[in-house]
DNA sequence: TCTTTTTCTTGACATAAGTCAAGGCAAAGA
DNA sequence: TCTTTGCCTTGACTTATGTCAAGAAAAAGA
């Protein structure tokens, strides 16, 4: 079994550091391992430190009062998060939960503090990390309050490809269910969708395999005329 | 008329800075005016620094292809805008419109990112900025993905209220349908929930001030039973 | 392989909220 | 003060999407 701290280097947050401001980083990190489905951390609870991802996929997600789940971001290899508490001090303000087995690196607050405090290259390194994350954000509430369902859906199609390098066929890394929790709506309306756009030719669906058939309606959908009818 | 530089040393982002390191903030500071209605940056404008308002009130938004309107943040004294550029390099994400007239200060990012690299304290300080406002992104999706207008609603008589210091009176700082956009709706939804919260004696609205006649029951609209009806 | 469990799909229905349109009110300017 | 302009309110209607329920398909386990 490979030692995980490896990964400390390959980690996009770290890039620019010197090998021994690395072995600094690798000697305040934790090991941490959760099952799928286990909790890693609940909104409300003191955060004493961040996470990288080292291996596995994470949700960081909110529930409404009456059970409905909105999931705010998917974190793979690589990927930092519950950064916000470390400076804030305040606690989380959603939960997450490993959604596959995943062994991730933990970064206790105060050392890292430390380290960020005679560091800048890591300073401006986290800033640009917290500002592409309130970039992403401005566009998730784009989606939500400006589009419609099949609009957000057409959206994250039409990324995923971007993200997987592919032209015309992406792979859905996560559950439709939970990929309705990530859009904003429940499984029935996106199984509905997924029907409909598969009816106007745009996608072809088989599982977790989409094949986008027609990408430049894709991406008019929900403008003016029709997303589907 | 003073010095509006002078907002330097009370803004929250440049807390437990020394006299002399104020000064430097202050030496690369630019004053800027906007009359009410104009616009600062629109999306897709490189961001070649970010702003701090020194008088006045601001608007963040994004716009559909449809026309309607997504209010991100409202910003006024004190409160530092449009840095996400200044940390990723990219162009600027949303929109920024001065709703009154307003002084700003206008920070060049060359310039910055030279203070913030020799400056722990301020960087640390920036990064609480912007921990605090994925914060709030954080309520904001939550907000417009598992609450209905009427929860909406209340969530921001209550958090005003707060803000204002007030027990059971606010006054609005910006006008109905500026609201409206703010909570993800438009003017006519926001004014028939204002009918009904008055009917159902949670509020009292005339103009602007609004009465909050039922603190605890406006903490529960929109969770089991109805939320108007 | 067969069984059990979860996830996905589809139908019938309910409802929150958007659209269009008209009128009333209030703030800004003459 | 009067007038003009934009903001707010209300009504009638449409529609996207949620709810409830049942069955089908797929995945996990025996």
């Amino acid at each position: 079994m490979k030692n995980i701290f490896e990964i400390v280097s390959t980690v996009p947050l770290f890039d620019g550091l010197s090998d021994d401001q690395l072995n600094e980083i690798k000697k305040i990190a934790l090991s941490k391992r959760f099952n799928k489905g286990e909790t890693i951390f609940s909104e409300g609870d003191p955060g004493n430190g961040f996470y990288v991802v080292a291996e596995g996929l994470v949700k960081i997600y909110k529930v409404s009062s009456e059970g409905k789940e909105q999931i705010l971001h998917i974190f793979g290899i690589g990927e930092p998060f519950g950064e916000v508490p470390v400076f804030t001090g305040q606690p989380f303000p959603a939960n997450a939960e490993a959604i596959a087995g995943s062994h991730l690196l933990f970064f206790p607050r105060a050392d890292f503090v430390d380290l960020i405090t005679g560091n800048p290259a890591l300073s401006l390194s986290m800033l640009a990390v917290l500002s592409m994350r309130l970039r992403q954000f401005t566009v998730q509430i784009e989606n939500l309050s400006l589009k419609e369902v099949p609009g957000r859906l057409a959206s994250y199609l039409l990324y995923l490809a971007d993200e997987q390098g592919k032209e015309d066929s992406v792979t859905l890394d996560i559950s439709k269910s939970q990929l309705a929790s990530l859009l904003g709506t429940i499984p029935e309306t996106l199984s509905r969708i997924f029907a409909k756009m598969t009816d106007m030719k745009l996608i072809e669906v088989s599982g977790r395999k989409i094949k986008l058939v027609d990408r430049s309606g894709l991406m008019h959908v929900g403008e003016h005329g029709k997303s589907g009818e």
